[in-house]
RNA sequence: GUGGGCGUAGCUCAGUUGGCUAGAGCGCCAGGUUGUGGUCCUGGAGGUCGCGGGUUCAAGCCCCGUCGUCCACCCCA
């Protein structure tokens, strides 16, 4: 065993998955890139301060937050998430709106680690902040069913919900939690436990002996105002004219308490364990206010990428790249031809890789075999006195030999390049 | 944070009621093939049996602790 191993959730990603994260964050940018959403890189730690505004019943910032004092004492902590880092950085920058940003990268929550939850883990995600528009909300959430279905997902499925403005959820908080309290002795002590904290995570539970009471419970939708469930119908319409399916939840309730109006999540179908949720978001019109900026409205999602792969696998879609180089060599004389050679290709974009420390021929080409080159060239004695190169497609029998000066050509008629 | 399963070679795992020098497959290296990979054959390297303590004539196996990992809960991506 080694002395040395990665902290408790946290690990290496090697190849061939590095590579397939790699082309999951490509794709995302692409997909959001074309509706004109520029990449924004915000720092991996905050003041905690920043983060403390996400919401005091927020267990993300509660319970599970990284935080340290540095050298200078301030008391910062690990970004939990980035939607309140994207915030910060608008009232710190003032951009002009709307102000369309996404981003990729880890964030760390202090959680005991299983399949598909990590104290490191990384997310994708769009934020969106100047604008009322439903059709922003729309548009937002249709990126993020684009995306799921460009990396050849379908079993994915989009629950949607309003929570009203901040006045209505207050007033449905209060609602619920008169509700369960004069249900309360049907409630599991979990939930009890959660009604004390944040009634409207009582929703949530999927524990068996809960489900009668929540089924009973009273529906947000009575709760809210005019114009909040006018913005609701319009951000559906607009689903429907765009060809996303939903399914309304109205019990839909987000771990993160500055929700407001329109919050959704996405949930894989293919994946067994309970973490089905792949990814979430919704409107925060309270946050850049909250955060000492002017009243902003805002939207956004936020996509896990581990669990966005783990239903990939469930689906076998979006296997990982496998890296290849196009062309090995295999020098049997001194290794400085293997030099020369390789320099030269990849001078002239053709990518090539070799073997070391002068190996017999057979553990040479084998090395070729391994690389998945296309093309093995092969330089001993003969080919040196002669001024030639063996050429050897490696998926025929066949090779041939080829003059040293036309290398290059020839190596690009062999690739078809 | 709570509860349970599992830690044996690089990987996946076997190892009987405690009993010879701890095994297999894959992978890796070498040879068969003094100039040829992917198939085949032969051989080889590689292990503080997670770690610490205890019981015993004897521990990979039993007991205690600890760390890691997985699963469920909590919570969430």
């Amino acid at each position: 065993m080694p002395e040395f191993k990665t902290s408790p959730g946290t690990r290496d990603i090697l190849a061939p998955d590095s590579g397939r994260w790699r082309a999951f964050q490509e794709v995302f940018a692409k997909t959001v890139e074309a509706a004109g959403y520029t990449l924004i890189i915000p720092p991996m730690f905050e003041d905690l301060d920043v983060f403390l505004r996400l919401g005091e019943a927020t267990e993300v910032v509660t319970k599970e937050m990284y935080d340290f004092h540095d050298k200078g004492g301030r008391h910062v902590a690990l970004r939990p998430e980035q939607t309140a880092s994207v915030c910060r950085a608008f009232v710190e920058h003032r951009p002009t709106t709307p102000w369309k940003v996404w981003y990729a990268g880890p964030n760390f929550r202090y959680e005991k680690p299983q399949q598909g939850r990590y104290r490191q883990f990384d997310q994708v995600g769009i934020e969106a902040l100047g604008t009322n528009d439903p059709f922003l909300d729309a548009e937002v959430i249709g990126l993020a069913a684009k995306f799921y279905s460009n990396l050849g997902l379908k079993r994915v499925k989009l629950a949607i919900n309003t929570l009203g403005d901040g006045g209505d959820r207050e007033k449905y908080a209060q609602k619920l939690l008169e509700y369960f309290s004069r249900h309360e002795s049907s409630l599991t002590s979990e939930s009890k436990a959660t009604l004390a904290r944040n009634p409207l995570r009582v929703l949530d539970s999927k524990r068996e002996p809960d489900q009668e009471v929540i089924a009973n419970a009273p529906a947000i939708r009575d709760t809210i105002g005019k114009e909040a469930g006018a913005h609701f119908e319009s951000v559906l319409a607009a689903l429907e004219a765009m060809n996303v399916s939903y399914e309304i939840n109205n019990r839909l309730v987000r771990g993160l308490d500055y929700y407001r109006r329109t919050t959704f999540e996405f949930v894989s179908t293919a994946l067994a364990s309970a973490h089905t949720a792949i990814g979430g978001g919704g409107r925060y019109d309270g946050l850049v206010e909250a955060l000492g900026g002017p009243a902003t409205p805002g939207i956004g999602f936020a996509l896990g990428l581990d669990r966005t792969l783990l239903a990939c696998d469930a689906e076998g879609s979006f296997v990982a790249p496998k890296q290849a180089v196009e062309v090995f060599v295999v020098d049997t004389v001194d290794g400085s031809h293997a030099q020369t050679i390789c320099n030269l290709l990849r001078e002239n974009g053709v990518t090539a890789d070799r073997a070391y420390d002068l190996r017999s021929m057979k553990a040479q080409m084998k090395a070729a075999d391994r690389s998945g080159a296309a093309v093995a060239l092969i330089i001993g004695e003969d080919e040196v006195q002669n001024s030639t190169i063996m050429l050897r497609p490696m998926n025929s029998g066949e090779q041939h030999s080829i003059a040293r000066g036309d290398l290059v050509g020839e190596v690009m008629k062999a690739l078809k390049k």
